[in-house]
DNA sequence: ACCTGAACACCGTTCAAGT
DNA sequence: ACCTGAACACCGTTCAAGT
């Protein structure tokens, strides 16, 4: 005899996207989950295969999210290294899973489209790859290392953040 | 009546650096960890406070290491560069949590070091901090992204990674 | 002084039984 | 068809008891 459904996919992902970034992975745990979604963990199996399943989908929909901002975005490889340190500010525990595992080629590769454009636009096709590659691993190791605590001696932290901006276009501009 | 020592925090620390190494941060129990050091879990708390101060532990210990590693490399900025990213090669998971936590800075003090010096050199005293910085977060974002499997289309990553590197040099010896 | 078994709380996961 | 309690395996941690 069919019963209703009490929960969804989506209010799974929701809730353990809440509870990863008011806690971190640990606090996302399969009974946390449940009960924010009013429902018994054995339940959330029904719906995701495991823990570690639910963290990809998490994963990806943070991907996504981040893929929408910087459509949202200003368009030159300025904006989007700006918009991609907002959006890490704004989800810190989400920005860290997109490079944990080791897929992340895939569930980045929506996000990536932009600025791939957008060094095509500042640099020409051939070079494009290398460039965008340049400011992507910049700006990725430069929020990381800030979530992390690693810039707790300079002064402006923001102020750096836009040097580097200005340098690392440069660095491309100069052609090949 | 006093009773001879069955282990060390040294062999504690080694074992749990081969366990994490081997199969990552979820490999490392304190129940693996005990059984390679020959001894049950509960004697573990001895020398240490819990599992998560044994992972910062390992942390310390990583950064440590790297730290003789670029004593022991060459001491332009390409040197260093090039060691980092080998040493992350060599150790992927030590490596991710030099990042993990909030408290980068304090662990990579004795690490940093070296980068800082030869920066001086490259671009003088004034503009070392960013000139540090712009190649620590390019090489960081690099290394991440390539052990997050980010960089799976484009062809050959170690010639990447060296166009990366001439071109912050390039940036950072555009003085300012 | 260090080590251990036993115990406790907590978590992930499975599954038979309910509706 | 979905949900649940019960159960199991496993883990972190504490502690009284051993030597």
């Amino acid at each position: 005899m069919p019963t209703p459904e009490r929960t969804s996919l989506a209010a799974i992902l929701a809730a353990a996207r809440e509870l990863l970034e008011a806690g971190g992975p640990a606090a996302v745990t399969m009974q946390a989950v449940a009960a924010r979604v009013g429902v018994r963990a054995p339940s959330l199996y029904k719906r995701v295969r495991d823990r570690d399943a639910l963290l990809v989908l998490v994963a990806e929909a943070t991907a996504d999210e981040l893929a929408a901002r910087f459509a949202a975005s200003g368009s030159s490889l300025a904006d989007l290294g700006r918009a991609y340190r907002a959006f890490a500010h704004e989800h810190p525990e989400g920005f860290r899973l997109l490079f944990a595992g080791d897929a992340a080629a895939e569930r980045m590769g929506l996000a990536v489209q932009p600025v791939l454009h957008a060094a095509r636009e500042a640099v020409g096709g051939e070079h494009a790859l290398d460039a965008a590659r340049l400011l992507t691993a910049w700006a990725t190791g430069f929020v990381s290392m800030e979530l992390a605590g690693a810039f707790r001696m300079g002064g402006d932290i923001d102020a750096a953040f836009e040097y580097g901006l200005e340098r690392i276009a440069a660095a491309i501009g100069s052609g090949r």
